[in-house]
RNA sequence: UGGGGAGUAGUGAAAUGGCAUCACCGCAGACUUUGGAUCUGCUUUUCCAGGUUCGAAUCCUGGCUCCCCAGCCA
């Protein structure tokens, strides 16, 4: 029998859009099932805002058992490139989602645009125009004046049907001439004032080449792609409610059955984070991020290099729902997915990141044990596996503390703890640098009953810190990474560049972590105890091992300290 | 000041004339061989003013605030 994994099951989320479509459904408003797409310019490369329209518009077709297309909005040859299509269908697929031989270019219907548009002159609703683009400008009225009528508007059927041919011909210079749907000069919204529908640019396409000269508008092509694929339902983003009487306008000109409906929604927004990729790129530029890619970003590819689950984002996703409030979610939900999702999944492992050297004199020179840990206490099935031990551990720099406030939990001068799995150890003696003063090695005693980190006697210690075996821990290099800003909305002010975090990246060299992870692989993600979640980053090399902290474990012991406790 | 949208807890999201609910955040406690996880509890919400109604977040009237639109970008 089959088992069925509860999170691939398409649950129907209640929201407005379930709603329009149930209605539309009971209606028959169309002849066929539902039917979305997903339409990315291939102008740069997908960021968690665009995760949210993927499952949006995958996970709508899914919950009401119809297809999602992955067409690519590819109009305009000037901002486009091949690049970002890989880089796009990779981020897609990699975020979980598949429209299986459903893979669409705009460009590809650039013949039969031409000919809609053709159609539309003949229809007398839409003309060519040879006002300059400043001549446009002006025509075209402000929000409050109306516009004026361009004086080429009453051109007759057949010279504009001329001109047009012409116009695809290469016989006019770029900017010349556009072809303009006949609307309403005077209308309130400014995109029915005579939009532009074609203009003439020569670029060479990164599919189409140079066989054309004239582009298609977004407005123009956008309807028409629907309603070529048959979409149902073509959810956007709210900057397009306006757009929507041209879309139905396009679509009604041209009398196309059962028209595709488009229903717009919010987009996400992150707080600490900025989605502007002008503004990024110059930050990329100016070295202070390493690339597309850096951890530090909310582009997939990002996301993905700093260790997120595809499936963290999807959670996310889903939790922040969709609506047409203007929102800006908290990147703390972000964090919770993703912690809830490795809580799960994620094997135990130590890493002391600032080590601090413990001798127990106590314990034989030449002796060493291995312990069984669990690798995961909420996966009793994840198994345990060995860590060696000897005379010599290193802990962390911050489970000791020479005059240790009222609720600090760990080492201390006299004090006893238990090392994770292993014995409990007390503190005797404390060595410093004599020259800073700074404290370089514990003397420690154990209690051999303590074997395995527990006894008999029922005894209590105060808390719990992990370690590795000097010699056996290999050494690392940890990433610390952090919001990438230091204020919820850097784009406050036009300059996020102005609220950098300092602290965004925090470089760790001299890092140890248990023997097990010999045996990592980049991209394998690890919870390094009492710390946070770690992944394996591509920098790893043969000498050396790089870990990017995912997100950190939520610490109750600093914000203790922050509140003064 | 034209048009299009949106206002429910700190952040988001439900409630479709009938007890304002959920998640995250925050706070407190329990438990803990991770100061994690888990569990328990708590604080904080219907933009405003009228009206309809037995009853309004929801319907009506008026106002306020915020967002989007004057690319041959998408």
């Amino acid at each position: 029998m089959e088992l069925v994994n509860e999170t691939s099951t398409p649950i129907k989320q209640t929201n407005f859009i379930q709603d329009i479509i149930d209605e539309d459904m009971r209606t028959n408003r169309f002849d066929r099932p539902v039917h979305t797409r997903f339409p990315p310019e291939p102008n740069g490369y997908l960021h968690i805002g665009h995760a949210k329209a993927i499952c949006v518009n995958f996970g709508t077709a899914a919950a009401n058992g119809g297809l999602c297309n992955l067409r690519f909005d590819d109009t305009n040859p000037t901002k486009e490139d091949e690049e970002y299509v890989e880089a796009i269908m990779e981020d897609i697929r990699w975020l979980g989602f598949d429209w299986e031989d459903r893979l669409y270019f705009a460009s590809d219907y650039f013949e039969q645009l031409y000919q809609y548009a053709v159609e539309l002159i003949k229809r007398g609703k839409a003309y060519v125009c040879d006002l300059t683009p400043e001549q446009i400008k002006e025509y075209r009225g402000t929000l409050t004046e109306p516009g004026r009528e361009s004086p080429y508007r009453n051109r007759s059927v057949e010279e504009n049907l001329d001109l047009f041919q012409r116009m695809r011909n290469g016989e006019f210079p770029d900017g010349s001439r556009v072809l303009r749907a006949r609307i309403d000069m005077a209308s309130p919204n400014m995109n029915m004032r005579d939009p532009v529908l074609y203009r003439i640019m020569r670029a060479t396409h990164h599919r189409t080449g140079d066989k054309w000269c004239i582009y298609p508008m977004y407005d123009y092509a956008h309807p028409l792609s629907d309603a070529i694929e048959g979409i149902t339902h073509s959810l956007c983003s709210l900057e397009f409610e306006d757009h929507r009487p041209l879309y139905n306008w396009i679509l009604e000109a041209l009398e196309i059955p059962y028209p595709p409906k488009q229903i717009e929604f919010a987009r996400l927004n992150l707080n600490y984070t900025i989605a502007s990729k002008r503004k990024l790129r110059r930050l990329i530029d100016q070295g202070i991020l390493a690339g597309w890619d850096d951890p530090r970003l909310v582009t997939l590819r990002g996301l993905r290099r700093r260790g997120y689950t595809p499936e963290s984002i999807v959670e996310f996703c889903r939790l922040v729902g969709v609506s047409k409030t203007n929102s800006v979610h908290d990147l703390a939900m972000l964090e919770h997915c993703v912690r809830e999702d490795l809580n799960k999944r994620a094997q135990r492992v130590m890493a002391v990141l600032r080590p601090l050297k413990v001798t127990i004199e106590t314990y034989p020179e030449d002796l060493v044990e291995e312990f069984e840990i669990e690798n995961n206490p909420e996966d009793p099935a994840a198994g345990g596996r060995k860590v060696p031990f000897s005379r010599v551990v290193y802990i962390e720099q911050d489970d000791f503390m020479e005059n240790p406030p009222k609720k600090f939990h760990r080492l201390a001068p006299g004090r006893e703890i238990r090392l994770k799995g292993a014995y409990y150890i007390t503190c005797r003696e404390v060595i410093k640098d004599p020259v800073t003063g700074e404290v370089t090695e514990l003397i420690c005693t154990h209690d051999p009953a303590s074997r395995g980190g527990y006894t008999s006697d029922g005894r209590r210690v105060l808390g719990t810190s992990h370690w590795v075996s000097a010699a056996h821990a290999i050494p690392a290099e940890v990433r610390l990474y952090d919001k990438l800003f230091t204020v919820p909305d850097p784009d406050r002010d036009g300059d996020p560049g102005a609220y950098l975090n300092p602290e965004s990246m925090v470089v760790l060299q001299n890092c140890l972590v248990e023997p097990s992870l010999a045996a990592a692989a980049v991209g394998d993600r690890f919870q390094f105890l009492r710390q946070g979640y770690f992944c394996l980053d591509p920098d790893t090399t043969k000498e050396k091992l790089v870990f990017n902290r995912i997100v950190s474990l939520k610490d109750t012991w600093s914000k203790i300290q922050k509140s003064g406790g």
